[in-house]
DNA sequence: GCTTAATCGAGACGGTACGTCGTGTCTTTTC
DNA sequence: GAAAAGACACGACGTACCGTCTCGATTAAGC
């Protein structure tokens, strides 16, 4: 009894479901046009994935396995380099049409399932943030006791804000944001 | 010859797209099911709005109209205070489930739709921006010279990076972002 | 409020049925396969019709509506003559193969539907008995007090029989069905 | 190896087949169903038969083999007499809900597929038929060179018609029948 | 106050996609 | 090597909405 699936299947649906949310976006992604471009039925998908958001979830998960070649960020010694370094490929990343409306449509999608939220959090966001709390954790910069969670909410989510309001994000923003949120911390000790 | 619109049935409609984004979530708000709830035509809409989410959007125009009491954001001399009280009635808001749905549909649809986007910071989203800008140029604690965009973006956008990913948003959380933020804006005089 | 449906969408889609029918049969008669050869949307069938079945019956009083030009049955006053005129009439539209396809399929549509069965014998099968038995009633071979019920049914039936079972239908077989039948009925007075 | 079908799925797959045409009806009958019912992988089912209807052939094949109780008519000099309680005995089981259902799908199968009637015309019906005209062809009431193959069909297709067209069904019908029908055959001498 | 034309409610229409069910083929595993 | 189990590509199901299109029936301007 094939109790196994079809890994085949599996690879055509999660490409085509990337490919086609790239051309036509979010709100025109369908379960039937992603069947066609996989070359698949549509029960097939069904069987595996309750929506179209968790196909497009599983598309974006199976990508970041592929490229699992940054295992932790960059540590020359020079917090405030790395940071920014990191925050321009973030942004970099953020411009790039080719994951643009990708990305859009699975923040869409995620906004309103609670489910896939929760299932982001756990399997993209976290792994991301355990790395980025790694870098941190191993400044010297930081005063002992810093909130590395604000501090890391902090650095990433002014770039996430400007994407998502549909403004320019540049590398001096990337840079601008790193050092004011590195002189916050390091002298929120004695405000006033 | 009524070569004018019916309020009544405009109220009616707005009225009946912000309830039942609220009860059953963007992916499953339709117009149809607008129509009905309104007691209007289909036509009526489609007469007077491109889309579901401009509807959606004119909703919360017409609700941030109604509520133009504040014109201006607290001005105590006191920055931080002013600060904390805006960003914990901010946290507040956002916490309200009578907001959250309707709030993670206008943005769903903003997402992905750059007419709506731009008609979103425009209307809404700038003279927003100019209130708080007007507090934040008025405010002695803060070095001349300092980016205030990019202040205002220090100090908004994790709230809503923490919204939008399903976060828990305290009142705490709003303190520190301002003691931090401000303390980094204060004290980029000896960056890096 | 155009509680009026267009005529033009019921014609198209009753002649694509029946063309359908003939081309494909039964079996393989589909509601989509209607609905595109008519030039019509799905639901503009399910609204009207409950069932294939019903399309195909509406398909067939369509027809004999537009036929109605035999209101009765010929009456030259020789009852065997005319009935095996009728019944020769019958037996080539049953080797019609215009005619043969498109009633196997009513025919099963009716076998195992006790609504649509219902409806047709009061739609299409009453009428037709009524003028059946006006001829045989005016017939002055036919002893007083004869079943005509019963004789209709011994007339008729072998036909739909032999048609049934795919045997061979000829004028001649419809010819010895009278005889016998109506030898029957007028000799039945004194059996043995 | 079991180089040889297994019966006992056989048997399984024709019992569950019967018994699920009479619950739901022919359109409602399903391969998965009888695979289901029977306990059996569709396979099985595809491997020994072509469609659901061969399956449905062969399930009363199954049921006539078992009560091949009557390999004759009743002959007790009087036909009339005989052919009587023949007739009634088909009026009871065309009445039996245990049959009907189930006879109604049979007949539509055929109806549609002619491979299947000519299998039913040669494993069921040619069988019966020989063993009623071995009937017929002993009685000495009927004239010499009577056409007896005419002589089955006056007698049997009334009830069959009445039968499909959802007609009341009676003993006294089949009595009428009998009576008429054996009239004109007897007195086809003085026909016109 | 009467006319007249745009707006309104209602909802039918041609379509697209939905999510489910069944088809007939196939593959895997068990007996 | 037949059989159970069931995944697969496919096609149709019947439903929900889409956006467009009549249809009367208001209804408020301009005559």
């Amino acid at each position: 009894m094939p109790r196994t699936r079809s890994d085949t299947s599996r690879r055509a649906i999660l490409d085509a479901a990337f490919a086609l949310v790239g051309e036509v976006g979010y709100a025109k992604l369908t379960m039937e046009g992603i069947a066609a471009r996989a070359g698949v039925g549509k029960q097939t998908i069904y069987r595996w994935w309750p929506s179209k958001g968790a196909v497009l979830f599983d598309a974006f998960l199976a990508l970041s396995e592929n490229a699992e070649g940054s295992p932790a960020l960059p540590d020359t010694g020079d917090l405030a380099a790395d940071l920014k370094l990191v925050l321009r490929a973030t942004v970099e990343e953020l411009n790039d049409p080719r994951y643009d409306l990708p990305m859009r449509a699975l923040t869409a999608a995620i906004l309103n399932d609670p489910t896939l939220a929760a299932e982001y959090e756990q399997r993209l966001e976290a792994p991301m943030r355990a790395i980025k709390l790694a870098r941190l954790a191993n400044a010297a910069e930081l005063p002992p006791g810093t909130d590395l969670e604000l501090a890391l909410e902090l650095l990433w989510s002014p770039l996430q804000s400007r994407w998502l309001a549909g403004g320019e994000l540049t590398p001096a923003f990337a840079d601008a944001v790193v050092d004011t949120v590195l002189a916050g911390l390091r002298g929120s000790r004695d405000p006033a």
